[in-house]
DNA sequence: ATCGTCATATTCGAATTCGAACATGTGAGG
DNA sequence: CCTCACATGTTCGAATTCGAATATGACGAT
């Protein structure tokens, strides 16, 4: 017996680990993008818009499990950057439908032009091609 | 053809996927140990100090993947609280070395109580126990 | 028609975290 | 002996992020 009461290997440290993993890698991307400004956060937002056509703040912030306080900072940041632009929704209400501008769209560009062989590594370092059990695990945390 | 250049389905997302799982299992923790005044960060710390036996600020920044800043700065508020200890490493040196306090084990363990079906849960939504494979993948992205 | 409820957006204050800079201790090499 | 390189610890300023609270607009019930 060597440690009972503390989960010895594996089973206790999955939290640990996706927090180091999670750390290195927003690490890493920071670094990559830190000359332009872009922010983790920010490319979150930037990314999200590229793949959508118009979303209000409340479900980007659900998108991207982030608070709608802090989409609401990001957008002011990449507002002001005249990367998105907001526009009240067509269908009255509060909501505002951001997108992208033209310089949004070219700052995003350059973002995954430097990103670029970040999520082959990634799914490179997969142990013998789980990566789609990888996917679907990540997706069902961010889910619950 | 749909989308050529935005790589579609999920092979460009697996950090994006890392980041919203990190950030919901960040917000459940916090949640967790709100009450407690422990954050995501001192919890790490406290966890590094239960299953080790003395370190200082530099090895622990560098096992968890934070700053030696950061590290600095969690120590001094868990010192604070009274939960860790830090002295002079005996063979000289500028080195400090870290240990926890009776009252740092008291509350290392209810911090384990309350997460109890956390590590499990986590474990539980890896499909067809490829739960080895995720976190050996991890524990390579924490340590590139 | 008015009130209550709900969703969204925003402001304010606090906390964690990092980058840069500085201080301190050790050991190697001229 | 002195200096330079190196590792560690710490302080300072800035940025992101969150929780709490407020403001605004839409909709249903009384």
């Amino acid at each position: 017996m060597i440690n009972a009461d503390a989960p010895g290997h594996s089973d206790l440290g999955i939290s640990r680990l996706l927090r180091r993993a999670a750390a290195t890698e927003r690490a890493r991307l920071e670094r990559a993008l830190a000359d332009l400004r872009i922010t983790q956060g920010q490319y979150a937002l930037l990314d999200l818009l590229g793949s959508t056509d118009g979303i209000n703040g409340a479900d980007a912030a659900r998108a991207e499990c982030l608070t709608p306080q802090t989409i609401c900072v990001i957008a002011q940041n990449l507002e002001r950057m005249g990367a998105i632009e907001r526009r009240p929704h067509p269908d009255g209400g509060r909501a505002k439908t951001m997108r992208l501008t033209a310089h949004g769209g070219d700052l995003l560009s350059e973002c995954h032009a430097r990103l670029e062989g970040f999520e082959a590594r990634l799914a490179g370092r997969v142990p013998g091609g789980a990566a789609a059990s990888v996917a679907s695990w990540l997706s069902s945390l961010a889910r619950a």
